[in-house]
DNA sequence: TAATCGGCGATCATTAAGGTCGGATATATA
DNA sequence: TATATATCCGACCTTAATGATCGCCGATTA
């Protein structure tokens, strides 16, 4: 309900703890270790992350993800976008034939309006507006 | 992931409804035809409505709902609230132990700030802003 | 060439949402 | 007063989304 979902949170770590690295790599099991994030998971969000752009895979030993672009130019809109697809607060698309109440429904173009500014507030949010945590410096390896 | 759930909109559309037939009752099994929405959910939400002070119930046959406020002073806000419990884009809350991040999150207070602005901004959207669609003269009977 | 990393698809588990059922209480009207 | 029709309410089941896990591959460097 309106919720953001865990993938998220992960991500925003994730790109908070990079931040602090630099230009040295970080790989996955340094950043779920210190957050306590199962592995395999946040794998699968870094690896979107670098599919789509925001962050530099470095494979091999000694490899590991760096940052491709500053905190401050990455909206929370796109970051949600980027791993779970595209924000709808309301459920039933125009050419949805599933919904029931499509035949009938008084709401679902006012609701769309709606949505356009929630996707819009959050297009302006940028990451470092979140990331701005210290990391431990005795865990930040 | 950041969505409205059924029932916020099969009570818009219920509240679009009443709002048509004014003074008389509009019983749910009408509404519910109409919109073709199941019965015993739309009753639920309604009752719920009722609990909330948002309409006002009319028990036995000829007996049904009417508005308790007007459409333009309630809010979406108020509304999710009222059907849903608090609206909370972030799942951990401050004294939460069940997360296994809470010990490192670095995002959960920035998120709060963001949460909070999206409450703000559904809080002063008003129904009728929403509830602003014809009914069918035919169907409401 | 062995150890360490990311890459990726398939799969299971958990939870939240959507929907159903059965029985109660209230009340208008015949 | 009997009955039909309405709201009320809690328990329950089903489905879909999320969260988490597993296994195997390819890349890279010491
Ligand atoms: S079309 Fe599905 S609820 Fe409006
Ligand atoms: S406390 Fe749970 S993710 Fe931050």
């Amino acid at each position: 309900m309106l919720k953001l979902t865990k993938k998220i949170d992960y991500a925003l770590m994730a790109i908070n703890f990079m931040s602090f690295k630099g230009e040295s790599v970080a790989n996955t099991r340094n950043i779920a270790e210190i957050y306590n994030i199962p592995l395999e998971l946040l794998a699968k969000v870094l690896q979107r992350l670098a599919k789509k752009g925001f962050i530099v895979s470095q494979n091999g030993p000694k490899g590991g993800y760096t940052l491709a672009k500053d905190p401050n130019v990455i909206t929370l809109g796109e970051l949600i976008r980027a791993i779970e697809g595209p924000i709808q607060i309301v459920h039933c698309t125009e050419g949805d034939t599933s919904c029931l109440q499509t035949a009938r429904c008084t709401i679902r173009s006012p609701l769309r309006k709606i949505e356009h500014k929630i996707v819009d507030f959050l297009d302006n949010v940028t990451i470092d507006q979140i990331c701005s945590e210290e990391v431990p410096e005795e865990l930040a390896v």
